[in-house]
DNA sequence: TAATATACCTCGTCTGTCAAGGTATATTTA
DNA sequence: TAAATATACCTTGACAGACGAGGTATATTA
């Protein structure tokens, strides 16, 4: 992985969110998608995702069930709520915000 | 300040080098000069800044010398080292792919 | 003369990241 | 068929950057 983590930190919430927007997910799928979509630059580690699901549900942002699978390994699945729709809305603006001023002062 | 730090987390060291490559400067207006950059919106904590020194110049990134102030407070001024130019641009290219990175992520 | 601005600094806490470890099932390969 | 790999979950403890709160000293302004 050639970007820091500190450079990412603080997104990895915003990121799961989003993913969660187009559909319920799972901790695995959606490792894979994330890596899949930066063409594998980026590894979302697994104790960082599950950190902050724990986090994003304790904030009522997403909630969980079990995926009802008869083989193969049980999936644990998360689906974005309201609110979590509205804090990802809070979050986007955020980076918008970070992303222009951050362009300002690097130059 | 409506940026949250985790956010900015990891920029500080490109955006004190940044200000650096305009000229020699000292903390104190460091800090005002990015303030004034951001509308504001951004301000360096002292502790943040005074920790990013510390590891600028440990990193061979910065040097530092005393002003010669005859009035006022003493003054220590940085200067930004050939290698400090390099670890610039080094920081710059990483946070236009964190940012394609996180925009791709972020939709 | 009190308050504010300029200018420096340190200590200890907080929080997100992640390396390293673990469990269990299913599939592929040697 | 045994071993390796992939799928899928999870926890613990350490690390590092940010920063609140505190400190010192000088100069200016109200």
């Amino acid at each position: 992985m050639s970007i820091t983590s500190d450079i990412l930190r603080g997104h990895t919430e915003a990121i799961i969110l989003s993913h969660l927007l187009e559909q319920d997910s799972y901790g695995y799928q959606i490792n894979k998608d994330i890596m899949k979509k930066t063409d594998n630059t980026y590894e979302l580690k697994e104790a960082t995702l599950y950190s902050a699901f724990r986090r994003l549900e304790q904030a009522g942002y997403i909630r969980t069930y079990w995926g009802d699978e008869t083989v193969g390994a049980r999936r644990r699945y998360y689906a974005i709520t309201e609110e979590g729709i509205k804090a990802y809305q809070g979050y986007k603006k955020e980076w918008q915000e970070a992303k222009d001023m951050i362009d300002k002062l690097l130059r």
